[in-house]
DNA sequence: TCCCATTGTGAACGGTCGTGCTATTTGTTG
DNA sequence: CAACAAATAGCACGACCGTTCACAATGGGA
């Protein structure tokens, strides 16, 4: 996950991987019987980790603002964290593979469309609950939400330039607070 | 540039592009003299792709919320339309190289830092003009446009769902005509 | 017409890639 | 201890990579 996160899915050979492990090529070949294998297993353990930094410590929280909040806060976090050296691994994996058709990329667009999916549950609770404003649209704020996200993540790697995370993080407390009933649910972030 | 915004600059061998250009391998090679030189020279002709296609045209209209307009509509134009079959090229690139040090890399990082600057001094170019409310931060305000710009090219790409731009047309719609002190500038849009 | 610089070709190099095959090691079980 | 299954190693393969070099075509100026 760590070399797919820099030097992408393509460039996580089965020799360099071999290497880095101190094995043979053929021991790590054997484990996964195909490139394709290897990439589509490195996909489904990054996919468990970003759960576990993310996902499952905003489910802590009961639905609502609070947790929609959570699940935007610990992204910045795990992002900012570089909890894979190259920043979101799949915000790096999205884009070497979006335009290639194949196994990969139907698996890492199925882990991004559940990511959204929460994400937008998480705004429709919120609305359910009263806690933001009627009429608001789900997937449009969901949306929003996470091109904050994606969007400093991308300019924090590319520029070395952590203050993205800030821009994305205020814009985001600005949309919520904007569309929140209740004002206090977002007090101190 | 084709094949660069679809399989990546590493994706865009010298054998294969010499194979789509029906000439020989060395042929390519010798204008170029390197692989890390036809990369940048990948790079340079796309910049000049995008400043035709995006830039330019928004350059026509003078300074002011018409011409931010113009440049976040352009730019989702550009996308959709499928200027380069990849999407967006540089979108690709910077995810592919973001966190590989090199010359590429920061060619790919200077062209996004002009293009982040070009947004930001138009919506400096806006407020100053009284165009936009005060108090408007205009790095804040030019990030988030561009990240819902990005944001709709990645999952238009990704999940081949032209819908997004729609999402982002509206968002960055809603986010101008909030801020804007004449409401006339952005109509019919 | 001759010369020369430019441009392109073809073959070859060392290297890495993914992938098969065949041994060999390893660890568990009867 | 013997036997067996699973895991690992070693080696070779064909393919493609970037790069080099010697050579052939080309075409404008002397």
């Amino acid at each position: 996950m760590g070399i797919a996160s820099v030097e992408g899915l393509e460039g996580l050979s089965i020799g360099r991987l071999a290497a880095e492990l101190e094995v043979s090529k053929s021991g790590v070949f054997a484990r996964f019987g195909s490139k394709e294998e290897l990439q589509l297993a490195t996909v489904a353990a990054a996919r468990e980790v970003f759960l576990d930094a993310v996902v499952r410590p905003a489910f802590e929280v009961p639905p609502g603002v609070r947790r929609l909040w959570r699940l935007c806060d610990g992204w910045v976090v795990y992002s900012r964290g570089r909890v894979f050296p190259g920043g979101c691994f799949f915000a790096s994996v999205a884009a070497e593979f979006d335009a290639r058709p194949g196994r990969v990329r139907d698996a890492v667009a199925a882990a991004l469309a559940d990511w959204a999916g929460l994400l937008e549950r998480a705004v429709g609770d919120a609305c359910q609950l009263g806690q933001l404003e009627a009429g608001v649209s789900a997937r449009q704020l969901a949306f929003e939400l996470e091109a904050l996200a994606s969007a400093a993540n991308a300019r924090s790697v590319l520029h070395d330039d952590d203050s993205a995370y800030d821009l994305a993080r205020s814009a985001m407390l600005d949309r919520l607070r904007a569309l929140a009933t209740e004002k206090g649910l977002l007090e101190g972030e």
